[in-house]
DNA sequence: GTATCGATTAGC
DNA sequence: CTAATCGATACA
């Protein structure tokens, strides 16, 4: 299966974001293969982002939000979870798309046995479940999407009739007001309440 | 050097 | 609502 060029990701992530909604993740990472529709993502950018960790400029952890576009950005927090996200912008301008909420297609066993969830809709809802389910640790920081294990396959997204929906992104301090959270609305898949799954539909 | 805080989650 | 759990960050 073909996968997203760079030039795809090379863009701003309020744009970035939007275009991943209802696109197929695909990890080859462990033998078994699995593969996720992207239901919710959240946009972050550089010094005019103060939610961002590249806010303050470039430290050891934030480094490959400023390389180069189509790579993953791996971070850890809250001492136990690992947050995926999608490397935006050319090269030397931070930006990058947090993966929130995916709905699995492939690899449902392998996914249940890493989270000791069953319910399907639990298994990658939320960024620390997205890093649980695929496994992701540091080692995976900087990984490569356009030729690695790891990508995001180019076929047109499948939203199910569903419109993408925007809102405040969760859990930062600063910047609340920014609407760069996106999810498709309704998704069982998407993270929080079903208050926060409905939402509003620009 | 020490103190505080997370782009979170599960459980009560 | 809070505990878990530790790297990054702030500050003395």
């Amino acid at each position: 299966m073909r996968r997203l060029p760079r030039s795809f990701y090379a863009r701003d992530p309020r744009t970035v974001a939007r275009a991943l909604l209802g696109r197929v993740l695909v990890s080859e990472l462990a033998r078994t293969r699995v593969s996720a529709r992207i239901v919710e993502v959240e946009a972050y950018r550089g010094a005019n982002d103060p939610a961002s960790h590249a806010w303050r400029g470039r430290t050891a952890r934030n480094a490959v939000m400023f390389g180069p576009a189509g790579h993953a950005y791996v971070y850890f927090t809250y001492g136990m979870h690992y947050c995926f996200n999608v490397v935006c912008e050319r090269e030397g301008v931070a930006g990058a798309v947090l993966l929130r909420a995916l709905e699995p297609l492939e690899g449902l066993a392998l996914l249940r046995r890493r989270r000791r969830v069953h319910a399907r809709e639990r298994l990658l809802r939320g960024p620390g479940c997205v890093g649980q389910g695929l496994a992701l640790t540091l080692a995976h920081d900087g990984l490569d999407l356009v030729t690695g294990p790891l990508w995001i396959a180019d076929i047109p997204p499948e939203r199910g009739g569903a419109r993408p929906a925007s809102g405040p992104r969760i859990g930062i301090r600063f910047a609340r007001e920014r609407p760069w959270r996106y999810w498709l609305r309704g998704n069982a898949c998407v993270s929080g309440p079903a208050a926060r799954r409905a939402g509003d539909s620009r």
